[in-house]
DNA sequence: GGATAAGTTGACGTTTACGTAAACGTTGAC
DNA sequence: GTCAACGTTTACGTAAACGTCAACTTATCC
């Protein structure tokens, strides 16, 4: 009867939510400073019930998808008020439509950097290939590269 | 005989170097402060030669595709050794590659929050049209956003 | 009765690329 | 003579999202 982990009444203490959703303590902690989580209490300790859990879900995807805590935090904000249940959704689906619009432009952004990239870098690549073709950086230099992107940081473009 | 103002005895001030380069006094005493660069004095004054004002357009191509400051002055520190001429386009040819990979990487990340991105927007469309298709955000809005990003700030994605 | 583990609350440190005064000097126009 | 326009230095402020101590309490294991 103590069992069934599953149900409503389940509560977590803040290294579980951590370990399952692979954050620090600091930074739950910092979200509640910023107003995202408001977790009980059982003397000092933290408890989160289920739907901290779910905010903190919330949290981490916004996250991932680019918004800052500040956007995120008005928007959960939006579902405490249920002020309705569909303005807010309406509200949240601006939001990521702006989102959206905006992560377009970057991408834009980035391919006119690559452009600039690719440019030199063929400039590059021509003049030393009359020059000292030997010091041409080759695949064999390219793979170290993509070795160390695999490993470690797979946290170049958004939120790190 | 004071004309031509092509040649290569030509001296710039900051303000004209700031006004070419659309950047601020600021912004370049702060580069000198980096020691990205080290223009002459006259007095107090500051005096840029034309490699100064090579070296400025080095440092801002560096800096639309995403470079730190401190990357762009190992490159920069590269063509003052000169310790060939050879060997350090062979670096820099190494860092834009690896800089380019990055931002393939960073167009990833995007391309990934956006699919989350439309696919949140597509179950609020979803919910919303069930429930209250009154207030779907529609292309009225959206013109709002499009028109707001039209002037101002094209500085969406890399260095502000 | 420690040692260890996990929790807590401050509070300062980090990073990047400047912005923003404050306080002052120089030059030219009127 | 004085006001504006441009230049200088020094130095603190900013934003984001935590990291990293420090110093302390509480619970547990042996």
């Amino acid at each position: 009867m103590l069992a069934d982990l599953r149900r409503p009444e389940r509560t977590f203490t803040i290294r579980q939510l951590c370990n399952e959703f692979k954050a620090t303590p600091r930074a739950l902690r910092f979200y509640e400073d910023k107003g995202l989580l408001t977790p009980a209490r059982e003397g000092l300790n933290r408890v989160y019930s289920h739907k901290d859990r779910v905010r903190l879900q919330l949290i981490l995807r916004g996250k991932r998808v680019g918004l800052s805590l500040s956007e995120i935090r008005e928007l959960l904000d939006l579902y405490d008020e249920n002020d309705d249940g569909a303005a807010q959704m309406a509200r949240s689906l601006k939001k990521f439509r702006e989102r959206a619009t905006a992560l377009e432009q970057q991408r834009e952004d980035i391919d006119g950097a690559l452009i600039e990239l690719r440019d030199a870098c063929a400039r590059l690549e021509k003049r030393l290939a009359e020059i000292r073709p030997d010091l041409l950086p080759r695949a064999a230099d390219y793979d170290q590269v993509l070795r160390a992107r695999l490993d470690g940081h797979q946290d170049a473009a958004l939120g790190k």
